[in-house]
RNA sequence: GCCUCCGUAGCUCAGUGGAUAGAGCGUCUGCCUCCGGAGCAGAAGGCCGUAGGUUCGAUUCCUAUCGGGGGCACCA
């Protein structure tokens, strides 16, 4: 019994008592998944219901009077030990130890399976993340959101969504211009331009491209500029990807913006727009009137020299997106692109799409790190791959996927180097490695699961019903993350899962303890029912990490 | 000026309208002859920025206000 089943057993009773007269109520008053959760105290039971809170009014009684009505069919279900009415109207149940325990098998046998759930079948999103620019390495802006969008596309996975991983190469316009011109003038011993890239890893691209063709120093700027345009931004590209590799953040698409223009894309999409009806000509300039759909002024899509502007391949590129099948455009941005979110909404609603089902645009805090937020033009970058260095990919993937998106992150340098215990992915990893070496004392003494000595009413330690009661919640806690597009909680939630494990492990012995004389007992059914709640959790914190792109490790 | 995010323990931050608001770090006190002490048990620490409103019930939703971050291009 776990609150999925107590939540659709819940539905129908009350549905029933709809259908029967009991209770007043039109039927879809009811929700689908009434909401069931573990109350804080547990004087109030091993899970709670505020049904009746929540329905009472609407069916005309008190609350208390509707779950008078509810309640005894709830004590009638299997595995369901006692029920209160609680408070205004809290509906408190109490399972049987054994419907509790029976977890730790279910568990096991699912496997990697365990906390996937159906929260998002049917759903085709396409997930844009990242997307840097091609003229300068990854750098820590970027890392939260390649943690963050990989690990919610994860979540999605597991929820039952098709999701595509897509990377938006901006690799069309003036700023390639300018950064083949910064690599021109390191190639040359000069300064960079003004408005150029700075950083010493131009030097390097220069350096690439020499030994690759070292005819080129001696072209002129305009020879040589096609062969740099190229070359430069592709061998930053590589980079980028190679990084992102190494970070475990896979993305299913690259999708080049230049391809867009080149195709004619970009004046198929202006026409589309056009036949929706929502642009004009004004100023010799294009426009779509995207204030037709909340946004605070109309955009230029063309601007009166004839060029598109980057807004117009945003269009284009909105209209592929749509036309590959995609029905839920998912945008993660950081917050210096939050002026783009209601043009962007506009844009899909000027396109015929609904501007809060088919698009979403979630828009994240910067990291400062030390008070001082980092430019590529200022040229102060920490890069990606510096800070996978110093840290690992385990800590800094997980510390990025522990706080929401739109929370600001400050980050102290010294205090992420130092790899001290009080990065939590530590005391998460730790309970899982703890649970691999408890498992392998318990081989040493064959204690292994074993089905016939499995008694699930034996896990009946407080600790245990704790225990068994965090890793209930895990695919609940998973499709809430997915819907909310939030993995903080599924790494808050397998802090929880660890301690608890901590706690279980302090006060339950899977080996029996040895005797005084230093003889060792022989395990009881007790010692064997907990080397399977011992492996569920193992299993747990091991899908937990992996939804975060975190390892679980066997030993630290 | 307009838009947006954030104000919760000394610090960094969780908290999907519910019961006594949580975690880590830091501080203090205990716990390994026994499965991993990177752990556990306990203590101290809060007018949830402020003021109204909605509700049976607000840290959560709405309005106003104060304080802080970010954004407001015929750039990409």
């Amino acid at each position: 019994m776990n609150p999925e089943n107590l939540s659709a057993a819940l539905a129908h009773i009350v549905r029933s008592a709809v259908d029967a007269g009991d209770i007043n109520l039109p039927a879809e008053a009811v929700p689908e998944a009434p909401r069931v959760e573990r109350p804080k105290s547990r004087d109030h039971g091993d899970w709670a219901t505020n049904i009746a809170m929540q329905l009472g009014k609407r069916a005309g009684m008190n609350p208390r009077q509707f779950a008078e009505i509810v309640a005894p069919k709830i004590q009638e279900l299997d595995g369901v030990a006692s029920v209160e009415i609680a408070g205004p109207g809290f509906i408190n149940i109490t399972l049987d130890a054994a419907a509790a325990g029976e977890l730790a098998r279910t568990i096991v046998e699912a496997g990697e399976a365990y906390g996937r759930n159906d929260q998002a079948v049917g759903d085709v999103v396409n997930l844009e993340f990242v997307s840097a620019n091609p003229t300068g390495p990854l750098h820590i802006g970027h890392t939260r959101w390649a943690a963050l969008g990989d690990a919610i596309s994860r979540l999605l996975r597991a929820s039952g969504a098709s999701v595509t991983n897509e990377y938006y190469i901006n690799d069309y316009g003036a700023q390639l211009e300018t950064f083949a011109a910064s690599v021109w003038a390191r190639m040359h011993g000069q300064d960079v331009p003004e408005g150029g890239y700075p950083g010493q890893y131009v030097h390097e691209i220069a350096d690439a491209i020499l030994a690759e063709d070292p005819t080129i120093k001696d072209k002129t700027y305009d020879e040589a500029l096609p062969q740099l345009r190229t070359r430069a931004y592709q061998i930053q590209l590589e980079d980028i990807r190679a990084t992102l590799d190494e970070f475990e953040v896979h993305f299913d698409v690259w999708f080049s913006e230049s391809k867009l223009h080149e195709d004619g894309a970009v004046e198929q999409a202006l026409e589309r727009l056009k036949a929706q009806g929502h642009t004009y000509e004004q100023d010799g300039a294009f426009w779509l009137r995207t204030t037709d759909f909340g946004d605070d002024k109309d955009r230029v899509l063309i601007k009166a020299d004839g060029k598109p502007t980057y807004f117009a391949g945003d269009a284009a590129y909105y209209l592929s997106k749509k036309d590959r099948g995609f029905e839920q455009k998912i945008y993660l941005l950081g917050a210096d692109h939050h002026g783009y979110v209601n043009r962007l909404r506009a844009l899909a609603a000027c396109a015929g799409d609904d501007m809060d089902d088919n698009i979403e645009v979630l828009i994240g805090q910067l990291i400062s790190v030390n008070g001082a937020r980092l430019s590529k033009r200022a040229g102060n970058i920490i890069e990606l791959r510096d800070l996978i260095d110093w840290l690992g990919v385990d800590a800094l993937r997980y510390s990025l996927a522990r706080y929401p998106n739109d929370s600001p992150m400050e980050i102290d340098p010294d205090l992420l180097r130092s790899q001290t215990n009080d990065n939590p992915v530590f005391y998460v990893q730790y309970a899982h490695a703890r649970s691999r070496s408890a498992a392998r004392t318990a081989d040493a003494q064959g204690i292994v699961r074993e089905v016939e000595k499995f008694d699930a009413a034996s896990l009946n330690h407080p600790a245990e019903e704790e225990l068994l009661s965090k890793l209930a919640q895990f695919p609940s806690v998973v499709g809430a993350a997915a819907k909310g597009r939030a993995p903080h909680r599924v790494a808050r939630h397998l802090e929880s899962i660890a301690a608890a494990y901590h706690q279980w492990y302090g006060a339950c012995r899977i080996v029996p303890a040895p005797a005084q004389d230093g003889t060792k007992p022989a395990p009881e059914t007790v010692n064997y029912s907990r080397r399977w709640l011992n492996d569920a959790t193992t299993q747990v914190l091991a899908n937990g990490l992996g939804l975060l792109g975190v390892s679980a490790p066997e030993k630290m």
